[in-house]
DNA sequence: ACAGAATTCGAGGGCACCCTCGACTTAACC
DNA sequence: GGTTAAGTCGAGGGTGCCCTCGAATTCTGT
């Protein structure tokens, strides 16, 4: 059912794309939750004129985060071609919160109790599915604890997202620790 | 400097009271950002007199904390009398992060950057210091991982704060992965 | 009981954000 | 160029929270 009513006026189009562009900006940069006159202002653009364009917060995010979730596909598509289940894993975490670190906005997006935006919400599915998968791999192969769940990972992505907003550069370390353990190494 | 002013008047004391029972529930309830009114709502007080006796939210956490921060003393303690480097410090997480459960207002206070009631620094100092001493103890005894430090113990309990907010029964199993690692048990 | 000081009250001003709506402007098509 | 539907604008109403201040009340000591 999608509505290809007229197309846009060449002015509302000119529009339309400021507001995506101060929106994706403002979002990375503040997070989710800037005041949409910020984005107004930034587009140039009156707080009524956002408004007829996108009605909801949500119609931002739904708008504007497909495309940076692709990204997360790309991420576990890379790490199912990887052949060792454990550095598949690993890497897979990495490049998820390097992801996530990179953008404010995508940090909120994965933490919270999900926008509504359809779009994303199914692209986390499919995230999840990934991750499923990948975790499956590493238990059978005996290189993860066998009881690791998807549940947990989604416990580590909140996580993370806190360490993410508290302390940008500090991640990469939490994330190791996470990942060894906090004993003597012994490896 | 305690300036021992005049006692306050029977009423004005009895307010005072109320005030700080609805605050301290009101905070453990909800978290350090209830609106003041709430508070004044529950207490059956007027705003105003809300103000004439804490003018500022930080005089609430002042008045409150300090008595559940003398918990964490406490297990500070508990921890630095076992004998046994490791168990001491496993189990003073355990116990820290009970509390933090415990009390959402507490969970704020620990994670935050820090609230600017004196009181609450100085305790927060304090159990730095049992810790930093944990921490030492384990890493001499070559049962924690050489490289901890306390910075990552704030992190953690960062993390930790995120993690009970979000899923507040999943903490032991997120705290015990983050001390045990990913790696299939190989005890 | 009464004066006077201490305390209480809550309306109201301020601010930041949300969202709407009718008057105005402009692109698009003839 | 003129018509008109589409788009833009921004003042303004609503909400929730912050904080203040003068009038009304209530304790307390004599």
């Amino acid at each position: 059912m999608v509505t290809a009513s007229r197309p846009l006026r060449a002015d509302a189009a000119r529009n339309r794309e400021k507001l995506l562009a101060a929106a994706a900006e403002l979002f990375a940069e503040r997070g989710l939750d800037v005041p949409l006159e910020h984005i107004a202002r930034r587009a140039e653009v009156s707080i009524g004129t956002l408004y007829k364009h996108f009605p909801t917060r949500d119609d931002f995010v739904g708008a504007i985060f497909p495309e940076r979730l692709a990204a997360l596909d790309a991420i576990g598509e890379k790490a199912l071609a990887d052949p060792d289940p454990w550095h598949a894993f690993a890497g897979y975490l990495e490049d998820l919160y390097a992801l996530q670190a990179e953008d404010r906005g995508l940090n909120d997006v994965l933490a919270r109790d999900l926008p509504n935006a359809p779009e994303v919400v199914s692209a986390c599915h499919r995230g999840a599915g990934h991750a499923g998968t990948l975790i499956e791999r590493a238990v059978e192969a005996g290189v993860l604890r066998a009881d690791y769940s998807i549940a947990d990972l989604a416990a580590l992505t909140r996580a993370m997202a806190q360490v993410i907003r508290d302390v940008p550069d500090g991640w990469r370390r939490f994330l190791s620790i996470y990942v060894e353990g906090l004993g003597a190494r012994n490896s």
